[in-house]
Formats: structure tokens, C-alpha cells, sequence
DNA sequence: TCACGGTCGTTAGCCTAACTAATAAGCTAG
DNA sequence: CTAGCTTATTAGTTAGGCTAACGACCGTGA
């Protein structure tokens, strides 16, 4: 590995890569015709279980209103239901429709599928420090 | 550090983390108002040098049509300057302008900042994981 | 108790960015 | 020299993001 590098070098480095394999990744748009954005937000919406729009537009970092339309596609498809929150009537629960959450699984399959042969056939010492990567990307872009 | 996981796993992990880190990096968007694909557009097209339309949007992995639009933006501010091809009559030769490539120190000095910053906080051993992180990770996208 | 300020979700309107289809211009091989 | 390919552009559509504005609803303080 080359020699160490200040911060600001490491971020082009790693910023570059980044985009670059996101590129890849998104590229490998599967069957069917759920768009990424509208996959993300499902994929946050079934990790949570159930979410306010405000929320799910928080956890997908977005505004309201853009989230207004995204589930509004996601309801057209059956993928997510609306219920009426049980006490505040300006509130609106969210949560992923059986359907959904076989859509989800489904995509996730083919999405993934070029990402782990790539991964594959990397040695498991290179494929432990990309784990141990994601562990650190994930606690930085948390806020 | 958790346990060694299958790459199938790896990689819902890693492509997370990276969606994440790619969205967070983008949200912070610099003064004077050059969108993500325009940079990354001028940005492919310093690296190469000299580009077609063509060849610029397969780099950028886009449609010829798209680029045009791209490109007519990046003419517009004097970014990108085009001449006509010496021998074939159809194409065009991009090549960014001196101004074009002021611009482009000046973002991404800008455009590192948060996530130096970020990185910065993060101990040494973090950086050296995420610096080789990094250089696997570029050989992965490559194609 | 009720009026008023704040919150939630939505609608409307705008912009960027991507796509496909169609077209004009130019090249090239038979 | 013409028929067919390639290059770039134009036109039109769709997704996805934003801000501004609004109606419905909540909760608190006079």
C-alpha cells in the first residue's frame, strides 16, 4: 500500500473511488422498474419498520414535498400502505406492503449480484478492509 | 470488528455505506453553481485531455444526447471550448478552457472540504484502513 | 375555552438530468 | 455515386429534486 496521506488527499482518493463504483452499481439497474431513489426509500422504510413521510424524508435526506411524490409512486405499485397515525391527525404512518418487501428482496438479489462477484474475487484479507471500511464510511456519513 | 462476513453480505454493506457517503458529499455543493454532472463532465474531460461528444458521454456513461446538453452548459461559461475535428466533418473536439480548469482546483478544493474534515477527526489507523479501502475499491470499479 | 402560533402533509410550479425517437450532416464502401 | 452507417443535435417525456404556499390539525397560554 502506498504511503500514508493527509486528509484532504485521502478524501479525492476515496471520493473518487466512491462515485465511481456507485456509477458501476447503479448501472446494474435490474428488471422491473423501480428507480434507486424510490428503492432507497423503500429499503429505509422496511428497515425501520414504519415511518411518518416527515421521517422517511429525514432519513433519506430530503424534503418533504419530494417525498410526498416518491411515496405516492411507491403506493401506485402496492410497495407501501398509509394508515392514519393513532392520535395525531396530521400524521401519517408508512410501512412496507408484502409486496414491498418481495420487490425488495428481489431487487436487492440482482443489485447486489455484480457487487459480490467483484467481491468474490478479491483475496479475504483485501475483502476484510473493505468491511472494516464500510464500518468506518458508515459512522462518517452519519452526520 | 465484526465478524468476517460472505460477500453477498459485503456487499449490501459496503454499497450502503457508499450510498450514503455519496449523497452526504454531495449535499455539500459549493458556491458559484456547477451541478455534480457538469463537474464530473469537465472533470473526465481534463483528465482525458481532448474528447469527441462521444467519447465523453461513454466515459461519463451517458446518452450522446445528454451530453450535448451538458457540454452546451459548460460552453456557455466558457468552461469548455469546441473546435471542429481536422479531418472529419461530424465531430467536434471538446477541451476545457483555462477558465475551466481554474474552476475545477477551485471546486474541488471546496467540494473535499467536509469530507477532509470528517476524516481528519478519525484516527490514523482508521485513515491507513480507508486509504487501502480506497485503492481496492478502484480496482474494483475498473471496470 | 379558545385563539393563535407551530407542525405535518400536500399541492403547485420550477429546474436539472436522464432517456428514446427522429433528423440533419457527413463519411465510406461497394 | 449512391446506400448505409456514424456523429451530433433537437424534440419530447419522465424522474427527482427544490421552494413557496396552504389546509388541517395540535397544543399552549391568556
Amino acid at each position: 500500500m502506498a504511503k500514508r496521506m493527509p486528509p484532504a488527499q485521502l478524501a479525492t482518493l476515496l471520493r473518487d473511488a466512491i462515485t465511481r463504483l456507485n456509477r458501476r452499481v447503479r448501472q446494474t439497474r435490474p428488471v422491473g422498474d423501480l428507480t434507486g431513489t424510490q428503492l432507497s426509500a423503500l429499503t429505509s422504510l422496511e428497515l425501520a419498520g414504519a415511518l411518518t413521510p416527515r421521517e422517511l424524508a429525514d432519513t433519506e435526506r430530503v424534503q418533504p414535498p419530494t417525498m410526498t411524490k416518491i411515496v405516492a409512486k411507491l403506493e401506485e405499485r402496492g410497495l407501501v400502505q398509509r394508515t392514519p397515525h393513532p392520535t395525531d391527525g396530521r400524521q401519517v404512518i408508512l410501512a412496507t406492503t408484502d409486496t414491498g418487501r418481495a420487490m425488495l428482496a428481489q431487487f436487492d438479489r440482482a443489485r447486489n449480484e455484480w457487487l459480490a462477484g467483484r467481491l468474490a474475487e478479491l483475496t479475504p484479507e483485501d475483502r476484510d478492509a473493505l468491511q472494516r471500511a464500510a464500518e468506518i464510511l458508515q459512522k462518517v456519513a452519519r452526520d
